[in-house]
DNA sequence: ACAAAAGTGTTTATTATACACCCATGT
DNA sequence: ACATGGGTGTATAATAAACACTTTTGT
């Protein structure tokens, strides 16, 4: 037992040579792609939703289909991600995350693509603000209405919809999908939509005041038929000091 | 704002059409690799520690570098993972956990290749076995005592180390780390060497308690100089149990 | 004055933490 | 008999959950 992790220097003999890397490269030929599950919530529908377009695949004529693009020889994989959300929505400087690789042999039926899978957060109302520029068609669903989608995009989806879960009890990144000023409630709806569970509004509240990284701001709602209520910014600075602390965002 | 998740039905008129994908494979040649962060506890230096072998890289040449290889045509990104780990510990059926990919152009000297990375955890006994097996330099490192490592595998192992901590404590993964058989006081001396943190024996013992998972046995530790601890195996129809009944293993 | 949602405090239950003594075995 | 680690219970603190009334605004 007490040898058990003692080292092994075994002669190098591997009876054959790694081959070079170029004739690898040549031998199995392979594509690399992103795929972005991108997004929103719906604040009118107390929805999270997400963007699709139309396959550009022949074999998925008619299919509904993530954002993804083939990978360019000179750019990361982020940016990849970031270049297709570009072409997509005219928006940068969205919230990208990567969630995992995909890669069984049969996914895309025109050869052998690997996809490397981000999930995206973006603020409706900023798409909404670019949608004169582009010019393919593309279409909000919710995600409880999500049919079969081209390859294996529902696979990819789950997974995406599950870290987004995840991550958002444990790190503010809810507000990157509300607007810059947003209510108590609106917050509260949003947490509710993703995470399809109900909070108790008061406990909601103390809990954030708690944590302590939102900016109350001297503005209220306008035009609501009832008392007002009033608005709030995320703060990242009170998010950095809370995080120098010690302590960890967490809903 | 009532309106900002109508869909647009653009007319699909894109300026360029997609390019065929074997043209595109042809343009931007890339390789694919799986690389394996191995980790494995030792029981006598209460220690977590990762399988490293010497850089086949000429450019890395006397470093130590993950367990990688490049991905073969017909075989999945696990697939991959387990046939390298086979042929580095010879063993399989190895508990294979996808971390993500890396991808900056500049991460093999030799050409484009982006690599997903895996962490495996192993029994370190189980390794101990194959050993004489095994025609390649391998050797265990501390997790604490890491150099610089060929590519960029310090920043991978890092990535992979953070989900393994992230994971064992919401996944009854620890066990497959440790001998079939374990004492509660080895799976205590585990959690705190992978978190780095000190638990409460008392509270330690009664939490496995009550998540009830462990199912005990009738033997105890042999040859040790003071009262033998019993011995615990994981029991995995408990777990479903629980799984089952909506609650989750958390430590 | 009424409808509609905003805003606020307290009580109770659950979970986490801190802590000290006796027990079984080998030498 | 003693040295060594195994095994157990209780009290306290912190956190989470449950719950109802008052306030502000528009109509």
């Amino acid at each position: 037992m007490i040898e058990q992790l003692r080292t092994f220097d075994f002669p190098i003999n591997s009876p054959k040579m790694p081959k070079k890397l170029s004739d690898h490269i040549k031998e199995v030929p392979l594509g690399l792609s992103v795929d972005c599950v991108v997004f929103g919530y719906d604040d009118i529908d107390k929805d999270l939703k997400i963007l699709l377009i139309k396959s550009e695949t022949p074999e998925f004529e008619g299919s509904w289909s993530l954002l993804g693009d083939l990978i360019q020889a000179n750019e990361s994989l982020k940016e990849s991600a970031a270049r297709t959300l570009a072409k997509r929505t005219g928006l940068s400087d969205i919230y990208l995350e990567q969630v995992r690789a995909f890669g069984i042999p049969e996914r895309h039926p025109g050869g052998r693509v690997i996809t490397i899978a981000y999930y995206s957060l973006i603020k409706v109302e900023d798409y909404e603000l670019n949608i004169d520029k582009l010019d393919l068609e593309a279409k909000w669903f919710s995600i409880n209405k999500i049919g079969k989608l081209a390859f294996d995009h529902n696979l990819i989806l789950n997974h995406c919809l599950n870290k987004l879960k995840r991550t958002l009890r444990e790190q503010p990144i809810g507000f990157s999908m509300l607007p810059d000023k947003f209510t108590l409630k609106q917050l509260q709806n949003l947490y509710e939509a993703v995470l399809d569970v109900e909070f108790d509004r008061r406990n909601f509240r103390r809990k954030l005041k708690k944590i302590d990284v939102l900016l109350e701001l001297p503005e209220t709602q306008q035009d609501v038929a009832h008392r007002p209520a009033k608005l709030y910014s995320f703060d990242k600075k009170k998010y950095q000091s809370l995080l120098k602390s010690g302590k960890h965002f967490s809903l």
